[in-house]
DNA sequence: CCTATCATCGAACACTTGTTCGAAGCGTCT
DNA sequence: AGACGCTTCGAACAAGTGTTCGATGATAGG
């Protein structure tokens, strides 16, 4: 549901900007060079600076763009549903959703996150902490309601961006499941893994709560 | 445990691969130059170069080295342990352990994967292969073992590696909670979600089965 | 048709990059 | 001492980088 209709120019922007996060996924920003960038837009060297003033300033705005699309899907699609389980189950379809669907941006955006300067840096992040405590709230009010107990929500929640965020380094489309199939598997894997099965818990978890391991011994240990 | 005591060259390889990591970690590959090295190491711009004959070759060495030693360490570990899911237990600790305690390395195995040519990428694929399907096999056995139904294999193991593997990007050994706190709470979240609470599937899964998205509406799908 | 604004371009600049090469330092054994 | 092999270095090179600038083409309104 576009408000308005796109300029001109804000049309082409939108294509510099898709073109450009695809070569990004690709080959990685920083060996992305603006050559590279010009033969697959199409446009003379110079011409894209007409866009934006730094290479920078490029891979801020697809970040920026893409992550604000996000959390905007996201506020919507929650406003007015009150259960947070339901709620999460949204927040999780329409994560996966979306990520398959602009699997380029995605990448870029949780690849190349270090490679803006600390002002974008800040904006962008600023806007990923607000959904990262989003979905940390939504856990602790599950937590709260369900007696979940022995489950630090801080690891529940990054586990849970884990899962999601990881797709990008395996999942195609082609041969795995559809992003319909990948939300139901997640939401299952993530949300009965959550709220516990005290019974199971019991039998499989505090049988061997003393640790196998010593210290890590490598070479790398000096 | 170290067979034998490294000679000098060896010792003074792992302290450049080591060093290395960290720079790589800390601002990437791409954007590390050689002189970064060269400052980090106190060595020589030139000197560098009797160790590894390219850059590239430098962060193959890392990425080789550090996936090794988590392997055979893996392998050790499970050498005479039977039950499936005490395996899997074992290794998501030795998973974790490692990795927190070579965050550097990890977190340049993770992300700087594909910045290698395919020869070595190859090599350290094939490697990387070899411990997912290890993984999937276990789990594989445990669904069968417990009548696990509903989830896709294949999605369960990357999302057990996804939760693993995304801690690079969040976890802070200062605030949060210990190695060992770590792999309980990634092994409960993970192994019950896993094998599943029948119960509670029914009640909260099916009763929203039908999807309350959109494709995805953003000013990217053009 | 003229003109003002938008959009695009080629050519060049200043700089950094990974890598090489020959020579020098170092330690150890004869 | 002498000689040999292992290790380190300074200086230089060729290639590729992001960015700028002034000028040209396109487009629409008067």
């Amino acid at each position: 549901m576009p408000a308005e209709p796109l300029s001109r120019y804000d049309q082409k922007l939108v294509h510099v900007l898709k073109t450009s996060a695809a070569v990004f996924a690709d080959k990685g920003y920083h060996s992305t060079s603006m050559r590279d960038i010009s033969r697959a837009t199409k446009m003379s060297l110079s011409g894209l600076y007409y866009y934006f003033k730094s290479k920078e300033e490029l891979l801020f705005l697809i970040q920026d763009y893409c992550f604000s699309t996000v959390i905007d899907d996201c506020r919507r699609l929650l406003e007015g549903v009150d259960d947070p389980i339901r709620r999460l189950k949204l927040l999780i379809e329409n994560h996966l959703n979306y990520f398959v669907n602009n699997m380029n941006e995605m990448k870029v955006l949780s690849h190349e996150a270090n490679s803006i300067s600390r002002d974008m840096f800040r904006k962008v992040n600023n806007k990923k902490r607000q959904y990262v405590e989003l979905v940390m709230n939504l856990l602790g009010e599950i937590a709260r309601e369900n007696r979940v107990e022995g489950v630090d929500i801080r690891v529940a929640t990054f586990s849970l961006f884990g899962m999601m965020n990881w797709i990008y380094n395996w999942y195609d489309p082609r041969k795995d499941v559809d992003v319909a199939g990948l939300s139901q598997n997640m939401t299952r894997l993530f949300l009965s893994g959550f709220l516990g099965d005290k019974a199971l818990e019991a039998k499989t978890l505090d049988a061997g709560r003393e640790s196998h391991l010593d210290r890590a011994v490598s070479i790398w240990q000096q």
